[in-house]
RNA sequence: GGCCCGUUGGUCAAGAGGUUAAGACGACGCCCUUUCACGGCGUAAUCAUGGGUUCAAUUCCCGUACGGGUCACCA
């Protein structure tokens, strides 16, 4: 990759609706490749499809790049001197391009209806023409004819005139140089009917003229590639460097798409997973960092980088990989971090306050894949649940509700007795006892996480549990375990 | 169908003309352990296929199969 000028990248969504997952790892990678080179990023939107405009979809883009760390440099919103960034907002000058492509014989007008487009289109369906393509019916009109039914007020687009014979070659950093016939490229539309230009035409033309140097996008450009070869050569200017990058699956032969209900940003968000693990984890996902470690803020992927790491294959997106991630950068955040984030969540089913916060939040991080776990695991604090005394019975400890009984009823005025209630003093009372009983850690604490649960799994063991209860809940829950046993 | 691209364990993937073909997730087993988890250790599992080139090919070349992309006045 040619590095040696300042780079210039851009990401260039057009505002359809919500952040596909596929587009957000565009932006990454268009983000780190400016940082990486000490470039400038480009935020443009792409809106010259009225049709398809969704209300709002522009925020959303905002939003979206901004929670994520993907602040740009130049953009619609901030501005910069090669503005406007808004496609609809710059009509005038993709005309003016397109007229000189006329007068230098690089492009033509066509007057062909929409009719005769379908017409054509359903002809060639039907005669099973293998590379279905404009039939070229205005490319030749003569001048006065033009002339005429321009006067006339006649709606017309304006194609692009490919060579018909020959071939172009165009390079792509990942893919090398891609060789096709001319014959098979068909006179696309550059401005269309309303006036606007094709997506291809302002691409080719806002990328020139911001002094875009690299253009990262999807796979599904490779075979429009020739085409803006043959527009750049047609002005003269010089071709940016491309980097075409593969599709995300959901298998081996679908794309991630909306219905998979985990294609979009937003969903991922919504199911607890962690903003920065959610790039580290797309980031991966078609590319590989030199060394072993996988684990990256978005910094550290600006720093760890590079161009040969990606791949040129599609790669089939795996959520529990993705949980693993997860799990490993919120293992990674401050207690005072994770209290943040996880607080919100233990507060949807424990709303008691006088709990020990600090002790389920530190028994809560090692074991937290998403955040939208955490309700469930701590639903127990506010109200018992129902249980069985099953749940006395463990193999390992050789524990069950008689022995569960009797070591409750032990531990009982030993934790009475605790007068500063906190971790350490209950740690410390109840080995005590353990120790004057000369019983195992387990014939003790088991029976203990169950009578303050009442479940099978739960976020810290007996003591921690204790702690978070504070005294007042912990002897009343040992009490009517106790009547419970008894009963 | 034409054209373009791709193919290393279940998944993400490293890798080089000669390697015991990394690592991670997942699975399984063991250890540790006040449960689960965390941590530690270990096991199973991969070069799509045929033919070249070569002393040697998973790595280079060609074909085949399979998969993806594209063929709009959508982006």
């Amino acid at each position: 990759m040619d590095v040696s000028k300042r780079i210039r990248t851009r990401f260039a969504p057009s505002p359809t609706g919500f952040m596909h997952i596929g587009n957000l790892r565009t932006a990454i990678y268009t983000y780190i490749i400016a940082k990486k080179y000490g470039g400038d990023f480009v935020l443009r939107i792409e809106d010259t499809d009225q049709e398809r405009y969704v209300e709002g979809a522009v925020e959303k883009i905002y939003d979206t790049l901004r929670v994520c760390g993907l602040d740009w440099d130049e953009g619609p919103d901030v501005g910069g001197p090669v503005g406007p960034y808004i496609q609809s907002e710059r009509m005038g000058t993709y005309k003016e391009y397109a007229l000189k492509l006329i007068e230098s014989g690089h492009a033509y007008y066509c007057f062909c209806t929409k009719e005769r487009i379908d017409a054509l289109h359903k002809e060639q369906q039907e005669a099973k023409v293998s590379n279905m393509m404009y039939d070229r019916h205005c490319r030749e009109l003569p001048e006065d004819e033009v002339k005429r039914l321009l006067d006339a007020g006649t709606p017309y687009v304006i194609r692009q005139k490919m060579p018909l014979e020959g071939s172009t070659t165009f390079h792509d950093v990942l893919y090398g140089d891609i060789t096709v016939e001319n014959t098979i490229l068909d006179d696309q539309v550059l401005i269309k009917a309303d006036g606007m230009p094709t997506y291809n035409f302002a691409n080719v033309i806002d990328d020139h003229l911001m002094g875009i140097t690299h253009v990262v996008r999807g796979n599904e450009y490779l075979s429009s590639a020739p085409k803006y070869n043959l527009l750049y050569e047609a002005f003269g200017w010089e071709v940016p460097q491309y980097i075409h990058v593969e599709h995300i699956m959901r298998d081996a032969q679908h794309k991630l798409s909306k219905r998979d209900g985990d294609a979009y940003f937003g969903d991922f968000v919504e199911k607890g997973f962690y903003v920065p693990a959610i790039i580290n984890y797309i980031a991966l996902l078609g590319w590989a960092p030199k060394g072993e470690n996988e684990i990256f803020s978005l910094s550290e992927l600006v720093e760890e980088f590079d161009i040969s790491g990606l791949s040129k294959s599609p790669a089939v997106f795996d959520p529990l990989k993705m949980k693993a991630i997860n799990a490993e950068h919120l293992r990674r955040l401050s207690h005072e971090e994770f209290k943040a984030l996880a607080m919100p969540y233990i507060r949807q089913t424990c709303k008691r306050e006088d709990i020990d916060a600090d002790v389920l939040v530190k028994t809560l991080q090692p074991r937290t894949e998403l955040l939208t776990d955490i309700p469930e695991k701590v639903d127990f604090i506010d109200k018992m649940p129902e249980y069985s005394d099953e749940l006395y019975f463990n193999k390992k400890m050789k524990t069950n509700a008689e022995t569960g009984l009797e070591a409750l009823k032990m531990l009982l005025p030993v934790l009475e007795a605790v007068s500063d209630w906190n971790e350490e003093s209950i740690h410390a009372a109840a080995f005590a006892e353990i120790e004057k009983q000369g019983v195992k850690n387990g014939f003790m604490l088991w029976p203990l996480r169950v009578a303050l649960s009442g479940k099978a799994l739960t976020p810290g063991g007996g003591i921690e549990l204790a702690a978070v209860l504070g005294k007042d809940v912990t002897i009343e829950r040992i009490k009517s375990a106790i009547a419970k046993l008894e009963g």
